[in-house]
DNA sequence: TCTGGGGTCCTTAATCTA
DNA sequence: TCTGTAGATTAAGGACCC
């Protein structure tokens, strides 16, 4: 617990879970249980570590680290290959025994998710108290662990329950969210990977403390104008404090890796045959139609290259999906060289929504009336604005603040 | 040396259009 | 009607996240 227990006007809670493919085969498989456990890639074939288990976080070995890497630091763990299904289906209960606490859940991934429980203070306690009620519910409910943070946005909530894991929970009132922040690394904001650290790096910023003391204009210098901007902010403790429940996918896409390099046609088309499938099948189940198809090509050596096209109707349609990308990839000159990955992807459906409401010329008309929001404004007066209340709202909404 | 899969957001350059 | 320009859109790639 930091600081004192002054009430904030909101509160955040990010919950996240530990370790948590590992965990739930641990969880149902007690032969596995105390031992390391890496599920990802199988030794000896291409891939990664997704998750592994604490005790195989001891030999060194970590998320996303070549599992020939991982197997020679620890040849003796388990080594498993991920089963999404089963833990979709916990990440699934998880939600549920959140939603009991507060409905405002946002799951931002399989294994983690926001809550909005300001206000839950007489219905349930203070913010401690919800934090314990959360991870005992999850304990309860699918018998794994969650490290919990809660402060008055989204940063300092996820900041605060990475502090202590595995099975941790960490409070951060608002007057202490500066002291929270000022020791740690950088690398620990969003958005800060190897490249980005490698500049702050270079102009002699290590910590959060250190960075606040960077003028905006000169980090804007070194890493653009919105990167910077929200690494300025994020040293400030400034974050969104909303939790959006509303399902936000903008793209489906599928993709694979050869087990060897390949530049055979007849494979790469019978497998972008499979993967157009897959993709037309979610957005379907989705009731999605997409506009712009994309190709993923990677080449020998980690080559990557994207393809894209913008298709007359949208689609859903598993043919049109991949002839398009085929076309795509037979346009592409890429063919004859050696591919290493190939990917398909269905995205566009925000345009098709504007579109179907007949507001495609209009949205042109973007240039002369300077923004979408006064097209957004002119087309609530004319359909009425319950019919374009949720798409109006969210635009009106980002506009005013 | 090795580097999966499925995403999001940002930047940049080319192109379009009022 | 022509032309330069600014702003928007599009395509591609990069960085990052889990």
């Amino acid at each position: 617990m930091i600081d004192n227990p002054v009430m904030p006007e909101r509160y955040i809670m990010h919950v996240d879970m530990d370790a948590f493919f590992a965990s739930i085969e641990q969880r149902d498989f007690p032969q596995y249980r105390g031992r390391p456990v890496v599920v990802g890639a199988q030794p000896g074939h291409r891939g990664v570590v997704a998750t592994c288990s604490y005790e195989a976080r001891v030999f060194g070995i970590r998320s996303a680290m070549p599992i020939s890497e991982a197997y020679r630091r620890c040849a003796h763990a388990v080594y498993l290959r991920p089963d999404m299904a089963r833990y979709a289906a916990v990440s699934k209960q998880v939600m549920a025994l959140l939603n009991g606490i507060s409905p405002l859940v946002e799951p931002v991934s399989i294994d983690e998710a926001y809550v909005d429980i300001s206000g839950l203070e007489k219905l349930i306690g203070g913010p401690e108290e919800i934090g314990r009620r959360a991870k005992a519910a999850i304990q309860s409910g699918v018998r794994l662990t969650a490290s919990v943070g809660i402060g008055p946005n989204r940063l300092i909530a996820k900041l605060a329950s990475e502090i202590r894991k595995p099975n941790g929970l960490t409070v951060v009132f608002p007057q202490a969210v500066r002291a929270f922040l000022a020791p740690l690394p950088v690398s620990r904001l969003g958005g800060v990977g190897p490249k980005t650290l490698a500049v702050l790096e270079r102009l002699g910023i290590f910590t959060v403390k250190q960075l606040q003391a960077v003028p905006l204009e000169r980090l804007q210098y070194d890493l653009g104008k919105k990167s910077a901007l929200r690494l300025h902010q994020q040293a400030w403790g400034l974050s969104s404090d909303v939790v959006d429940i509303r399902e936000t996918r903008k793209s489906i896409s599928k993709e694979h890796t050869f087990g060897e390099d390949t530049c055979e046609n007849a494979v790469l088309c019978d497998r972008l045959r499979r993967l157009a499938a897959e993709v037309g099948y979610i957005a379907r189940q989705k009731r999605l139609q997409g506009i712009v198809v994309t190709l993923k090509i990677r080449l020998k050596g980690f080559e990557t290259h994207t393809r894209q096209c913008r298709l007359e109707q949208p689609t859903s349609s598993d043919r049109m999906i991949f002839q398009t990308a085929w076309s795509l990839y037979e346009e592409s000159g890429y063919a004859g060289r050696a591919v290493r990955l190939i990917g398909v992807g269905l995205s566009g459906w925000d345009i098709e929504r504007y579109r179907q409401l007949g507001l495609f010329a209009e949205i042109r008309d973007r240039q002369r009336e300077q923004s979408l929001y006064a097209v957004l404004d002119k087309a609530a007066e004319r359909f009425g604005k319950g019919m374009l209340r949720l798409g109006y709202c969210e635009e009106k909404g980002r506009r005013d603040s």
